[in-house]
DNA sequence: TCTGGGGTCCTAGGACCC
DNA sequence: TCTGGGGTCCTAGGACCC
């Protein structure tokens, strides 16, 4: 029985330019042409840079302080972050994009994988400079096109677009190795500081070099990830184009702290206002989280650097900022060394799930003036469980007390469809 | 003096079970 | 003093990404 081989897969990585120095300039065009740099909160690091800055020597990460000499004397325009504007601005070019392809991956806030494999190979340069052109007619944000037959090659490809006129380069076979040679292994996705050295130890120094090692090597020395990312740069695709809907899997919020001898109250205070940032976003994503973790790190740049977390599991899945406050106190008891100047100090919500109930706000008739705004929750485990009825006050989300709820709402009962609608 | 914030995935080792 | 061989699940921590 003889197989059709299948016609392999065609990926492009679209990359906006200097994202957020690009997304300051579309409202400010007088940064145009000199040299911007946007800092992290704080104004403590670098985190982008226009070609005039990176021109001049200023490093991604950078600590400003550090950058100070050259700051002064290139005139750098240094702007404190904006991220509200940025979201925005990476919302319209993935609405961009997701006309132009079907397949698409949302990758971070500046980038997305689109599956080109419906255009002719022919016409794929053509389609990159179209997409390209249109981003930047419609938004004013440059962006550079790497197009490949796996992830790993349309990044290395996108990195090779950012230097060249075009802002598109192709790989395929026939150039594939003579671009390859000219990328250094640390440019390559999913090369860090530890494998640099790894490979540097090899005399691994080209993209090229380590696609030559092979498979076997690259799974014996780099574990599983890097028996699939030489299968990448060998154009075969062991990364398919991701789901894009919202499936995040946990949720962050931590900061560093100016004051560098954080005690206990204020860690305390700290952790706490974490948690309701945290749930805020939360709900936003209509999630449950089943676990919190909490972290507090000493100053890293110092010796005896003291880095601690702890994981509490929550009995129920929770998106209710009390429950999670509780067991942030909790972690925070475990993690906590008495006499440690606190640097940062963060929680992350774990596993997380759809939420399994939502949310309705039901009103009484206003007393006192007031509006009596009753916020109840409703069952969305019906369908799940067939429950038909829920009840207030005391509520069992299911059978299974893993999910009861109590509430201090005045306690009724009534049915799903007289619920919706009251709603 | 001053060094971001938010993610994903993998693995080693311990606890526990039969 | 001798002290199995599997398996699974959980957790902390490392490595990577933007």
């Amino acid at each position: 029985m003889s197989s059709i081989p299948s016609r392999s897969k065609v990926f492009a990585l679209v990359d906006c330019n200097n994202f957020f120095v690009s997304c300051e300039r579309v409202f400010q065009p007088n940064l145009n042409g000199k040299p911007v740099v946007v800092a992290s909160n704080n104004d403590g690091c670098v985190i982008a840079r226009s070609n005039e800055a990176k021109a001049i020597g200023i490093k991604m990460g950078e600590p400003l302080f550090k950058a100070k000499d050259i700051v002064t004397k290139h005139n750098v325009i240094i702007m404190s972050s904006n991220f509200s504007l940025y979201g925005d601005m990476s919302n319209r070019v993935m609405n961009v994009l997701s006309q132009l392809a079907n397949n698409i991956e949302f990758y971070s806030v500046d980038e997305a994988f689109l599956d080109l494999s419906f255009i002719p190979p022919d016409r794929l340069e053509d389609y990159a400079k179209y997409i390209r052109n249109t981003i930047n007619q419609w938004l004013g944000l440059p962006v550079s096109i790497g197009i490949g037959s796996s992830k790993t090659l349309a990044k290395a490809a996108a990195f090779l677009a950012k230097k060249s006129h075009s802002g598109v380069i192709c790989l395929d076979k026939n150039n594939c190795d003579q671009m390859l040679v000219q990328i250094p292994v640390a440019q390559i996705w999913g090369i860090g500081r530890s494998y640099i050295k790894l490979l540097e130890k090899n005399h691994i120094y080209t993209a090229l070099e380590l696609k030559n090692m092979g498979v076997n090597w690259g799974r014996q020395h780099m574990a599983v990830h890097g028996g699939r990312l030489i299968e990448e740069l060998n154009g075969n695709c062991a990364y398919d184009i991701g789901n894009s809907e919202d499936s995040r899997k946990s949720i962050t919020v931590s900061r560093t702290f100016h004051d560098i001898n954080y005690q206990w109250p204020s860690v305390k205070t700290a952790i706490a206002s974490f948690v309701e940032k945290a749930c805020e976003k939360l709900r936003l994503h209509e999630l449950a989280a089943k676990g919190i973790i909490v972290f507090v790190n000493s100053n890293r740049f110092q010796e005896n650097y003291y880095t601690k977390s702890h994981l509490i599991n929550l009995p129920i899945a929770s998106e209710y900022t009390p429950d999670l406050l509780t067991a942030a106190n909790r972690a925070l008891q475990h993690i906590y060394k008495p006499g440690i100047g606190y640097k940062r100090a963060g929680i992350t919500l774990v596993d997380l799930e759809p939420r399994q109930s939502i949310q309705l706000s039901l009103f009484d008739k206003p007393r006192n003036g007031k509006t009596n705004q009753v916020i109840k929750y409703i069952d969305k485990i019906n369908s799940r469980y067939g429950t038909q009825t829920v009840t207030f006050g005391s509520l069992n989300f299911n059978k299974s007390s893993r999910y009861k709820r109590k509430f201090s709402s005045p306690r009724f009962t009534t049915s799903w469809n007289e619920l919706v609608k009251v709603a």
